[in-house]
This record gives C-alpha cells, sequence and structure tokens, in this order.
DNA sequence: CGTTTCATTGAGTGCGATCAAGCCGTGTGG
DNA sequence: CCACACGGCTTGATCGCACTCAATGAAACG
C-alpha cells in the first residue's frame, strides 16, 4: 500500500467580513485562513473564542524538545479556544485552507440577554469538550497502537453521512493525536486494510468495510 | 527500598448533616464514605455534584476487560463529577475516608443570583478541569515513564506547603494515573531516589531532595 | 524530469509490560 | 509473645510492542 502527499497552497490570512451563522449571529468576524497557518498561539492570551465555518482546525502543544501532542480536531460548528481562563495551553493551527468566525469574549456581555445565552452555549461547549478530552485521556494511557488507530478511524466515520470519509488531516497528525509515530499509525492501517476492516483509497480517503469488526477491536 | 502496605479501616457511607462551607454555603449535605467506597458509577446520571471536604477522591475509567484509567485525583475544595451533561463518563471513588458535600444541580436555580453566582463559579471549575485534563493528556501520550513518574510527584508537593508530602493513593493509582504499570512506578520511584532527587520515608510519604533536577527531568 | 514532501516498508533496538519471586508491615490466632 | 498469613510494594528476568533508523515509493510542483 503505498499513497503520497498532497500539498496545500500557502497564503495569507485574510479579513473577509462580518460573519453571520446561526447562534453566534452577527458577532464576531470571518477570517481566511490557510493550511498550516497559526490561529492562535501557545500561551496567548485567551480573550477570543473561534467557531469553525468551513476547513478543520487542530490544537498543538509542543515540548521544548520538540515533541508534540495534538488536543483535538475541530470541524465546521466546533468552538475553539475554551480551553481556558488565561492563556492558551495549546496553539490552534488551520489544517488546510479554511474559514474562521472570530469573537472576542468582552463582547458577549454587551449583548445583553442574547450574550447570556451564547455564553451557556459556551459552557455547553466547553463540557463537550471535557467529556472528549476524558475519552483522549482512555485512549492516550490504556489502548494499544491498533485500538488507537481503529478507534480513531471509528471516530472521523462517525462525522460523515456516507461511508466515504475524507481525513483532513496527514499521517504526523494522526501520530501526534494518538501518542504514536508515524510509522507505527502507517503499519496499523496498513494492517486494518489488509484485516479486511477497512479500504484505502488513497491516503487521505478510506471507507469501512467491516464496521462490527473494527468496532470489536476498540474494546470499551 | 521496601515498604509495606497500610490498610483502610471499612466502615459505611453515613449521612451526617446539611453542609455549610464557604461558596456553596448550605446547599447540599454533607456524606462521609469510606475508602474505596463508590460515590458514582461511571454512566450514571450525572445530576449532583460533589465538593471534597475532608480525605480525597479518584476518578476511575473501566475498560470491559479490566485496564483502568484514572481521570483525576481531588483533594478538600475540589469540585468533582462537573464531567458531563448527561451520564457521567467516570466512576468517582473515596480514596481513603473522605467527606464530601453533595450538591443537586437542579437546586441551584431555586437560589436565583446566588445560585447563578454558583453555576458561575462551577463554570470557571470546569474551565480549570478542562486544563488539567489537557496537561494530563501531553503526560499520557508525550512523556516518558520517568517523565511521567517525576511530573507526578512535582504535582502533589505543589500542594502541601511543608516538604513532607503525604500520598493519599498507593502505587496501582499512581499507575492507573500515568498509563503505566504499578511494577514501572516503583522502579522510576526507585531510580528517583537513587539519583538523589527525592527521598521516601515509607512508601506513601516522601520529599524533595533536589527540586530543580526533578524540575528539569519534567522538560516542559 | 528532477525536486520536494509525505507515506510505506524493513531491520534492529529498547522501553515498559509481563511473569515470578521476595520483602515488609500489619493483623490474627495459638 | 511469637508464628503465620495476607496485601501492598519492590526487585529480577524475560518478552514483545512500539520506536528508531534507513531505504524506497508515490504523488505534486516547478
Amino acid at each position: 500500500m503505498t499513497f503520497a502527499a498532497t500539498r496545500p497552497a500557502p497564503s495569507d490570512a485574510r479579513l473577509d467580513a462580518t460573519g453571520a451563522i446561526d447562534d453566534f449571529g452577527a458577532i464576531g468576524v470571518r477570517m481566511v485562513f490557510a493550511g498550516g497557518e497559526e490561529i492562535y498561539a501557545q500561551d496567548e492570551e485567551a480573550c477570543m473564542i473561534y467557531r469553525v465555518i468551513r476547513g478543520a482546525v487542530r490544537t498543538t502543544r509542543l515540548l521544548s524538545d520538540g515533541r508534540r501532542q495534538i488536543g483535538d480536531f475541530y470541524y465546521p460548528g466546533d468552538l475553539v479556544g475554551l480551553e481556558s481562563g488565561a492563556a492558551h495551553r495549546f496553539s490552534a493551527e488551520a489544517l488546510g485552507d479554511c474559514e474562521i468566525l472570530v469573537i472576542k469574549k468582552s463582547t458577549l456581555a454587551l449583548y445583553g440577554e442574547d450574550g447570556a445565552r451564547l455564553e451557556r452555549l459556551m459552557w455547553a461547549a466547553t463540557s463537550r469538550e471535557l467529556e472528549r478530552t476524558q475519552e483522549h485521556l482512555m485512549l492516550l494511557g490504556r489502548k494499544t497502537a491498533s485500538e488507537k488507530v481503529a478507534s480513531f478511524l471509528l471516530d472521523m466515520a462517525r462525522r460523515v453521512r456516507g461511508d466515504q470519509v475524507q481525513l483532513p488531516m496527514g499521517r504526523q497528525d494522526m501520530a501526534d493525536y494518538l501518542g504514536l509515530t508515524i510509522e507505527t499509525v502507517s503499519r496499523m492501517v496498513t494492517q486494518l486494510q489488509s484485516a479486511g476492516l477497512v479500504r484505502f483509497d488513497s491516503c487521505r480517503r478510506f471507507q469501512i468495510r467491516n464496521r462490527a469488526g473494527l468496532e470489536d477491536m476498540v474494546v470499551a
């Protein structure tokens, strides 16, 4: 099984227009980021929250010696940057070109009743974020490499309607999310494919061939 | 280096009296739990929150084949059980005898302005919880065994005033928190002690001998 | 067509897990 | 008071999963 790279086109973050999507109404500014661009930095003050409109985002944390951990991946509709009271523990980066609604937290207070409603939404989102992080904890602490990759692929498949799944991230990002090396991820993918559980059409596109079998790997 | 067991005395959970401590005022009921007793179960509906008054609590999650992950340890003043909207992802257990203030979430609404203030407190606590969990993520995903144990001991030492630290948990709990086996934890402790970084007077009591050296192990 | 970048594969290593004693402090009963 | 058993901790020997190092393959781009 051998697939190769797809490179994102580099470009500048551009201010676009005042955003206007469902829950967050006209609050905030829409921005466009190119693949790999930083949305906010680790240790930066956390005064904004970000909502993905199009594309995908990853949050990453770097150790001084270069080891990297990805906190989570975010997709259209998700809120990014809730993580903290003061400073961001992770940085956020565009994963391929994407469009982000940037909202200043302090402005929410100006919107009175609506602002309060949005704050409740943020709390709910923070709570869900915590749940996902706890699930991630279990995966990192107590699952084997093949279980990690199987869990990940199932999780990705859950997000889409059809059975074709398009991955917005490369193998290195998967590895840094799962606490593995890129080589191990690659081997596990090959192994899952050999076992007939999944089928990769290209390195970023797959379908599940045997959902029950895949779910059995994940234990519980 | 060889230390042995200290066994907790078994007893029943007893209802005590209506609690009355700082922020949460007279809301809630104080209860006493014996070491090892379950405070709430995995998958149980999450309608209560719990505040540690005395003793310590661990949250744990079990995989069907017995693998266990500890989410976090909680100490006096900490809120437990914020984790979720609907059902608890982890169970909570007393770690040695302890005293817990149990608060029904729905009653907070009855307290009007005060209730709203407490809800804000809960959000802040949820946010802090998320931060701690993210730190834990980094530890599980990208740190070595010795770094994990060193991080843990530093973290425990941060909680106390003097330089004598008393651990409320045994080696198995440390292992399940750090994503290691009990044997590896034991070896790393021995190793840190041989290196002159810490000194264990008994298996649950230690002091830091070389803080800078210990901090150097943790990378960043 | 060469370069670049990411993915896959192979060979060998090492860290942490597993299996198995042994140790120590505590509790129990003669 | 001592003998013994029990549970938690430590230590040793060995194993194996995932990492490391290295080479190759496959697409995208100038």
